[in-house]
DNA sequence: AGAAAAACTTGGAGCGCTCCAAAGATTGCC
DNA sequence: GGCAATCTTTGGAGCGCTCCAAGTTTTTCT
């Protein structure tokens, strides 16, 4: 451990009676020196402990850093992309893909303050970026000139994107649920912002629900459309926004709206979240409420009930953000199709 | 999207009159550029589309990466990061302290040839190294003269380590079981290296089964000690090996050993694959067939019945880790404690 | 043996940036 | 107004490496 300076390239050259050109070469392209000259120097390597080029001057050099960049969306934290049923199996898609490629993955999040910045400093190749709409971060990535995928919101024709069919699916949900005979329903949103659940009344004239990313105003979208087929306002319906791993979610939504016999949220990570605070209360799902998930993670097939759910292949969408970021070629924009997956937590409403 | 080559400070200087050292500080330290020349500069970089200093002449300079780089053991992907319950807590902990430290996360993993050489290359200040006795591997990471943290693995004093008692834990989970009154035990291990499940039959002299990691012989030593207690020679238990995720390992055994009463696992992971594998055969667990489990994942909290397990504090040692490589100082070595769940899955031995 | 061909080495020219000592400009004060 | 003190700006010196054109040595062939 001695603190010694790291030898470099030169000190090797220079024990070993040969030039930086040559030393270099024995470590990167060991087969255009001759063998004897190539021992030597590696003898001379060993003896100062130098242990191959230093990665910072490669990498200066203009050469790729073999690594891609993944920065969680909006005030998600690098944690809860190991901690959310979603952006973990988004997450193994794209790991699947690094793997293939025997790529680094790196995860960052820079201060909250600026993410741009982050973008701006990262020693990757690209990035895959999650629905954070933040135009301001499409240009900074764009200005970095590194290629990159935005996942789940608006993007325009010059850049890769991959998003989910969020209208449809929720209109699936909506529509089942009515066909079920619900008739008093609830929305459980995301909050995009930190703090405490927000509970939106029904028939409240200053609500303002269409605030958060495209991402939510679209599914609520779909929501809005089934009720409406159904013949009931959307203004009608509680609307409460949660942090996405807020446990407090089902909590609130039992305490203030004893009387709704359906729940429909924005991801399985907030349905099972009701799940767990219905078993807590004993309450009966799906006899009492009924509740439908979205994102379809694997996690929703292993609750108690198992979570109606609109799915996707969020694995297949990470591995093929992953893919087209690596592959590089003109930017695409793909929809992927959703699909009601019918299990265990709905039954028709009680009256 | 045009090919033109990146602007750099140079040129942003040129433009705006003023020198590189200027323009440098105009990002970096703007409190000592005057402002009207700050403002000069800054709408100069504007017009070129300069976004900011490049990183990788920052980093050559000699500055930090702040980024710390994780290494999954053995044969683990990146992917399995995600997928395994076990090293999904475990990057859990180390994300949250990056999170605290606003750090990058590097998943790394070289090509299976040279890991050696992936530590040697990666742009981070440091390392977390997963259970890979590896010696090489460490000379490598003690080469580059970067803090790294080694886990589960023998390393010496002059090494970051920390382990859990596994010895201790397998005999807690022994005695667990023979208390229970079983006497005809079957022990799952696992494999190291990819391939098909390996069977050792008991009584089988020509067995040698001590050739996987320390983590797994200390484990073992744990059951063997445990079982003596009872007086059964671990010679006489059947012990398979299975990759950590295969799906066959409880097919394996309930094919081979029908007439076993209890399974040891080493992971949690092994041990829910043996619950799905009784579920879809029928078997009662714990009425037929007790599983212990080992790490103590919510996973296994989560499972039908739900798992009794040797647990310890995942989440807060991948961030212990994380915390002693970034805080550096002279290295430690600590060992954690474990403790004995007992949940559902193990009941008294049918006859 | 001698010349041409092949194999191998060399060292200069950056890559883009940060630090720093020193030069230059400005301000404050009597 | 003059001088010291303070504030700004400058440009050289690397950081460690890779590429490449040019030079040198070795091999091959007649």
């Amino acid at each position: 451990m001695s603190s010694k300076k790291m030898p470099t390239l030169a000190d090797v050259g220079r024990l070993a009676g040969v030039s930086r050109g040559t030393v270099s070469n024995v470590f990167n392209h060991p087969h255009l020196v001759r063998a004897d000259v190539r021992e030597r120097v590696e003898a001379a390597a060993k003896e100062l402990g130098y242990d191959g080029p230093d990665p910072r001057g490669r990498v200066l050099h203009g050469g790729k850093f073999n690594a891609i960049g993944c920065m969680p969306p909006g005030d998600y934290t690098i944690a809860d992309m190991f901690r959310s049923p979603y952006l973990r199996e988004l997450m193994l898609g794209i790991s699947l893909a690094c793997d293939e490629a025997e790529a680094t993955l790196s995860l960052i999040k820079g201060s909250n303050a600026s993410r741009t910045s982050a973008i701006r400093e990262a020693l990757v190749d690209g990035f895959i970026l999650g629905h954070s709409a933040d135009i301001e971060l499409i240009t900074s990535a764009q200005r970095r000139r590194l290629p990159f995928v935005i996942l789940e919101s608006e993007a325009g024709p010059d850049v890769n994107s991959i998003r989910i069919d969020g209208r449809g699916g929720a209109l699936m949900a909506a529509r089942h649920l009515a066909e079920l005979g619900h008739r008093r329903l609830a929305i459980l949103s995301v909050r995009r912002t930190a703090g405490p659940p927000i509970v939106h009344m029904p028939n409240d004239p200053t609500r303002s629900i269409a605030e958060g990313s495209h991402l939510d105003n679209e599914r609520l979208e779909g929501f809005r459309q089934g009720l409406a087929e159904a013949g009931i306002a959307i203004a009608d319906v509680p609307i409460v926004e949660t942090t996405p791993g807020e446990p407090a979610a089902g909590a609130v939504l039992f305490d203030r709206f004893p009387d709704v016999t359906a729940i429909m949220t924005m991801s399985d990570w907030q349905a099972i979240t009701v799940l767990d605070e219905a078993v807590r209360r004993g309450i009966d799902i799906p006899g009492a409420v009924s509740v439908v998930g979205f994102d379809g993670t694997s996690e929703g097939s292993r609750t108690t009930p198992q979570l109606t759910t609109v799915a996707h292949d969020i694995v297949g969408k990470g591995k093929l953000a992953a893919e087209m970021m690596l592959a590089g070629g003109p930017p695409r924009q793909i929809v992927m199709p959703v699909e009601l997956v019918v299990r265990a937590s709905t039954a028709p409403a009680r009256l």
